[in-house]
Parts: structure tokens; C-alpha cells; sequence
DNA sequence: TATATACGATACTCTGGAGTTCCGGATCTT
DNA sequence: AAGATCCGGAACTCCAGAGTATCGTATATA
């Protein structure tokens, strides 16, 4: 009877009736909502689109996402959720951990990311938490992993304690947007290897393969 | 008598009858769409608006462009005539003539570049043709300044004969965009010199100040 | 069982913007 | 002067897509 009245009266303690939300659901329309963004970008992509992919009704997103905004938003924000956090190498030379980084499947995975930031690039200006949730899910994990094999070489005594790492970490990443979005190259394994020979391990004091150390003036 | 049936008969030189189209009309009306485009974006960019800013009316940009798209096209590729074609510095030293490069000038026109670039960046994917606009009205101008600069530092024997100039011209135009796209933080005179030391010198085999030089092993 | 909510599906409303047409006036050729 | 084309401006058509509402069904609580 207490009980009873309790439950009727406290509306801070909404006791759901009905039949419960799916919450495996809200992943798979996420998932969709970045694949039609990698393929069409923000403007292209529909609501419409979205729930057919995920075959779910537009009604069921709506229920969960107040806007299309809102929806993209969170569904890069999840990106940095599903990483595939494989252990990093560890190979003794800073050359063979980054070379031990580059896989085919980094690679594809990677161009479908900075699709997806192409897509979303657009509508920053509008709403800057987007600029925030794309680069810590797509930028800021390889920055990162190149920093921390960076720091390793740095402690070893590889490289000298006075490399911007933070700034250096960074080159990749960079680059390799350019060359997909702008350049719409693809990033193979012989690229990204004349970026470490040619740009990173210079940078940190390494020569590449016979580069800059023949000619140099009055060594 | 003869000649009037030639004119009458002959539509491939059509006799234009009226007012002329206000050829000075096209740059204004592409001016305005470079603006509208930079603050707002693609999608966010409407033709009233550049209507508006351009003081002019719709049926006159219809008249001249077919579509939006291509409108937009034709303003991205146009950026690249604009150019303040200021001589390159010659300092005697790599490091001077990078310096020299860094104007007020030129990093307020870069920044608004870049807006244009995000707000393009998007419906590239529909229009490859842009991408190559953007490319080349954008990041290439840049970069081949950088790479005069590195030629002739080579070319005098300042740095190595191997070094990569073409990959590491485009380092900086990279890093900038990934800064004012992403990071959204402003690109500064602090923020250029330490891509210059940090990165830039460093991957062409010269110090920059005291980096990387005191703890190289076995040297 | 009765009630309440979630689901997919479909039909619907409504709005913004692309593109068109028309106007009065200006400028060109003949 | 007459006809043709331009101009800026404004009203217009048309449609895709965001967001809403409804229906039949499934699943939860009480």
C-alpha cells in the first residue's frame, strides 16, 4: 500500500513501463551513420539512408538523436571507441617500429576515417565539438602511438632529448590527409616509408637510407 | 546584299545584338562566392547570398554559371590568379629565407584559404575536379615556394644533394591545415618558426637551435 | 489481462533553397 | 527609332529531405 503509493508519487524514479529500449541497436545505427557519411559526406547523407542501412525505422532514430547534427556527432565521437588497439611494436630501432606500423589493415581502416573527416570537415564551422570528436578519433591515436614509440627511442638514447616529438608525431597524420583528400592518392606502404625515411627520422637526428650524410658541409 | 544573307545565314558567328554581358561582372560575382563560401561552407552557402554580397541578381549569375557546383568550381580555380606574387626573400641562409616567408600577409590570407578548402572539402568526393582547384590554388603555391627556397639552399651546398625536397615542402602547408581545420587554433609567427626548427631544418640534415646535436650517439 | 512503450514501416507535413520567369530600365547594333 | 540582350530585383515553381504521426506488432510491468 506504501510501496505502492511510492512508486505512483516520485516522479524523479520513472519506473518504465512498457517494452524496454534496444540498446545493442544505438551501435549499429551509429555504424551506419559513418558508413553512408564515409560515402556521401554530411550534406549527402539522409536520415533515410541511415535507418535503411541499419535497418531500423527513422522513427527508432529519432526516439534517440534529437537531430541529424546531433546524430553525426556522436557518431564520430564512437569512432574512438572501437579502435583496434593492437600492441604497439617493439623491434629495438625507432625504423623498425615504425615501419612494424604500417599493415594493410591500418591502412584501409584509415582511408575510410579520413573519408569520414572530409565528410564532416565541412560543418565544423557550425558546430566545433565535431572539430574536437574528429581529431581525437582519428588524428590524435596515430599521433599518439608514433609519439610514444618516439619517447621509447628518446629514452633509449636513439634520438636526442632536445626532438620536438610532440610536433614531429604529428607529420604523418598530417600528410596523410593531404595526400587522401586532397591529392586522392592512396597511402601504400611505399609512401608512407619515404615519409619516415625522408621527413621523420631526419627530422629526429636519423638519417635516412644514404640521405644528407655524403654531402654534408664541413661535418 | 550578299554579305547580309552570310550574316543572316551563318550561326556559328553569331552578330551579338544588345547589351554587352559586364565582363567584370564574372571576378565580383566570384569574389563574393569565395567569401560567402569561406564563412559559411558549401552546403551552408546559398546563390541569394552571393547574390547579395555581390550586389547583382540571381538571373545574372545563372546566366553565366550553370549551377551552383559549377559556380563554386570556377571560384576555387580562380583563387589560384589572385596571388600576391611577392618576390621570394634571398637571405644567404635556408633558415633567413623561411623566416622571411612568414607575413601577417600571408598568414591572414592563408587562414581564409584553408576556411575555403574545409568548406569545399566535402562534395570533393562528387566533383574530383575541385580537389585538383584546391590543390593547386591552395597548398601547391606554398609548397613551391618552399621548394625554390630548398632548391637553391641545395643548389649552394647548405643541405644534402639527397634530401627530399619535394615531400618536405609539403610539410608545412600539412601541418598548417591540420591546424586550422582541426585544432582550429590560429597559425602564428611562434608556430611557424617552431615547424621551421622543429621539423623543417632538421629533416634537411641542419640543426635547428641545439636540437638534436649534444646527445647523438657515437657520433 | 490491461496498459504502456519500443519496434519497423509508411505516409504525411513543412521548409529552405535551387533554378526559372518576369519586370522596368539600361545599353548595344542596325 | 526598333529590336535584342544585358542589368538588378523580386516573385515564382519545384523538390529533396528533415522531422512528425500513425499503424500493426512485439515486449515489458502491474
Amino acid at each position: 500500500m506504501l510501496a505502492h503509493d511510492i512508486t505512483t508519487l516520485t516522479a524523479d524514479l520513472p519506473v518504465k513501463l512498457g517494452r524496454k529500449r534496444d540498446l545493442g541497436r544505438d551501435a549499429e545505427i551509429l555504424d551506419a551513420a559513418l558508413e553512408v557519411l564515409s560515402e556521401t559526406g554530411y550534406e549527402g547523407m539522409t536520415i533515410d539512408m541511415v535507418a535503411t542501412r541499419a535497418k531500423a525505422g527513422k522513427a527508432t532514430i529519432y526516439r534517440r538523436w534529437p537531430s541529424k547534427a546531433e546524430l553525426v556527432i556522436d557518431a564520430v565521437a564512437c569512432m574512438k571507441k572501437h579502435e583496434a588497439t593492437a600492441p604497439l611494436p617493439d623491434t629495438g630501432t625507432l625504423r623498425g617500429d615504425l615501419i612494424a606500423m604500417i599493415k594493410p589493415q591500418s591502412i584501409e581502416d584509415g582511408e575510410k576515417k579520413f573519408q569520414i573527416m572530409a565528410g564532416v570537415l565541412a560543418m565544423i564551422g557550425q558546430a566545433p565539438e565535431l572539430a574536437e570528436a574528429a581529431n581525437a578519433a582519428i588524428i590524435q591515436p596515430r599521433a599518439a602511438a608514433n609519439r610514444t614509440l618516439m619517447q621509447r627511442a628518446k629514452d633509449r638514447g636513439e634520438i636526442a632529448a632536445g626532438c620536438d616529438i610532440d610536433t614531429v608525431s604529428l607529420v604523418t597524420p598530417s600528410m596523410v590527409a593531404y595526400r587522401v583528400l586532397l591529392l586522392r592518392k592512396t597511402v601504400d606502404r611505399e609512401y608512407l616509408i619515404s615519409l619516415i625515411d625522408g621527413v621523420l627520422l631526419p627530422a629526429l637526428g636519423l638519417s635516412g637510407p644514404a640521405a644528407c650524410e655524403d654531402a654534408r658541409p664541413r661535418g
